[in-house]
DNA sequence: CTGTTAGCGCGTTCAG
DNA sequence: CTGAACGCGCTAACAG
């Protein structure tokens, strides 16, 4: 069946294809019985206006392009979410690239969107990403752009992020607090804004706390997962006296558990583990862990928000919208970190 | 800055605009030395076509929708990815929808599709659907649609599942052997097919070893995830002669899950849990719990796969291509049921 | 090998 | 209150 459109109602309607366009779009030009008529038949033939010949004519896609780094990680999950939830009530549609953590792809996926399909961005920065230039482009092209939880600071524009740097206090303030002297970080690609920050939270504690930083406790997690667990293998062994692990992300305390699990070392009495964790089955997670949760689908909803605000208004975004959300710090009741 | 088009390029080149876009695309009526004048100021113009008038001259949008009960939910995730996968192979762009189970919302999605803003649909149907009306009008636009996971049997269409009587009939055995006499089936909502089937292979498993199969074992968890755990409880305390627990999907294990804890009923010495799961982190979960894993990200794989397959060809899907993907049981070591 | 012309379907002038 | 005409940016048929 073809599909139906502004000229085949007007012709059944003798009327001309503008009068059908205004009163399909309550112009107030036109008559009220027109437009009921119109809008009658509208609906019985189940007409759709043709979004493509909308948005050329209006040079406005009612789309945005969300661009994340992987999908099957449940803060990025969540943070959909509410993006998608934020879109729908405002009319717009989205769509979803996934860099895979690779700078060639985002860099691909970026130039790509210059082209007028997306009205604005969403955008949380691959861990390979050291270079902004593709970034710049987009804003110089005046394609409103906002970043949420992996952000780009050399980027006057909105960042939605958790309070990073308080979160990598409070968890190394929690090891510490339950006992913890020697603690080892295990940081996501040192490229990112989150690991920075984290890091420099965890750093602050140890300090705060009398206890000297040793580099060599710090673990750059940017491998794949099996060596990344080889790695904190190898790091376990060589200190015994590691009684503490910081993970800055899910995946990452995954392999420091496994390694634990497989030289036997008992968590949490041998060793404590606290990570950043957006796992909603939280309560099925192995007790010894206690996470941090980020407050991902308020921050894909506000990123959202500043977005479709500034689209809105036709205006930049501006940096000064930033928002800098709450994490949440979950103990587990039966484990002995508390 | 103004986005560049062909006209500016053929001005600056002093062609015409035909020629200028028969040259990018490579086009053999046109001479070699203009293409490369041609092609090298679209690249440093950073010339990019405009999707939406390309698609409004050939019909074609280069896109594809994929329409989800929910994201947060890692089988979902998954399959995203290897969607997204493939239709970046193809080229193709990705609209995400998210229906949140609601019929009304898979009502005006399925309805706004019929616009031409897509090419071709994945989907996997809202637990709340029952009538297929807006699913055969897609089908009658002649809009290629595949479904995966959850399907629509009614419509003559590729469905790429996994093969769910079998794995129900596996799960319920799996209890039995481990010596369960009275084995409780959490059912996700009656309406969808993956439901009907995980519960005729329960049926199965327990007629095939003579256990009697009563139907108030069978609770309907399509209420809210803390409705549902009342529910549990009420049942669970009810008949304390329940010794295990087979939930539908993950969402339903934890319900039950909670429900035993909170009646201080012991897993799995009590009473063994089973269930679909599809979260990445299975190493992390709870010793007690057996998973049924679905291989998600191949679902998603082949379900694009047959989509794209049939708008290359410009046929319709056909029904013959469906798909039925093998599920994974895992077991836990250190679980007392083997 | 290159250019001219004519739409795709819609929204927006501007005339009547 | 209604309609005719134009153009968004691109592709395709047809001339030259």
């Amino acid at each position: 069946m073809k599909s139906v459109n502004l000229k085949e109602l007007a012709q059944e309607l003798n009327l001309s294809i503008s009068t059908v366009s205004k009163a399909l779009r309550d112009n107030y030009e036109i008559g009220q019985e027109t437009k009921e008529r119109v809008k009658k038949l509208a609906q019985e033939l189940n007409y759709e206006p043709n979004p493509y010949a909308s948005s050329l004519r209006r040079k406005k896609s009612k789309t945005i392009g969300v661009v994340i780094p992987e999908v099957s990680n449940n803060f990025f999950s969540q943070a959909i979410n509410g993006i998608e939830e934020v879109a729908r009530e405002n009319d717009y549609h989205v769509l979803i690239y996934l860099t895979n953590e690779s700078y060639s792809r985002e860099l691909a996926i970026a130039h790509h969107l210059v082209s007028g399909r997306v009205d604005g961005i969403l955008m949380s920065i691959a861990s390979e990403t050291q270079d902004y230039a593709h970034l710049r482009e987009l804003a110089s092209k005046n394609i409103p752009i906002v970043f949420f939880d992996r952000v780009c600071d050399e980027l006057a524009t909105a960042k939605v992020t958790t309070n990073d740097f308080q979160s990598g206090y409070m968890a190394t303030q929690h090891l510490i607090e339950a006992g913890c002297r020697c603690i080892a970080h295990l940081l996501i690609s040192s490229n990112l804004s989150i690991g920075q920050k984290r890091m420099q939270g965890y750093v602050k504690a140890l300090e705060n706390y009398g206890i000297t930083c040793d580099a060599s406790l710090i673990i750059n997690g940017d491998r794949t997962d099996a060596e990344n667990r080889e790695t904190m293998k190898q790091l376990l062994r060589s200190r015994p006296e590691i009684d503490g692990i910081f993970a800055s992300v899910e995946r990452l305390a995954m392999s420091s558990y496994e390694a634990c699990k497989e030289l036997n070392i008992s968590i949490p009495d041998d060793i404590k583990i606290i990570s950043f964790s957006n796992l909603y089955v939280a309560s099925l997670l192995d007790p010894a862990l206690t996470t941090i949760t980020q407050p991902a689908y308020s921050i894909g909803k506000e990123a959202a928000k500043i977005l479709f605000n500034s689209l809105d208004k036709n205006k930049p975004v501006l940096e000064a919208n930033s928002l800098e959300l709450s994490s949440e710090l979950i103990k587990r009741k039966s484990t002995a970190v508390n």
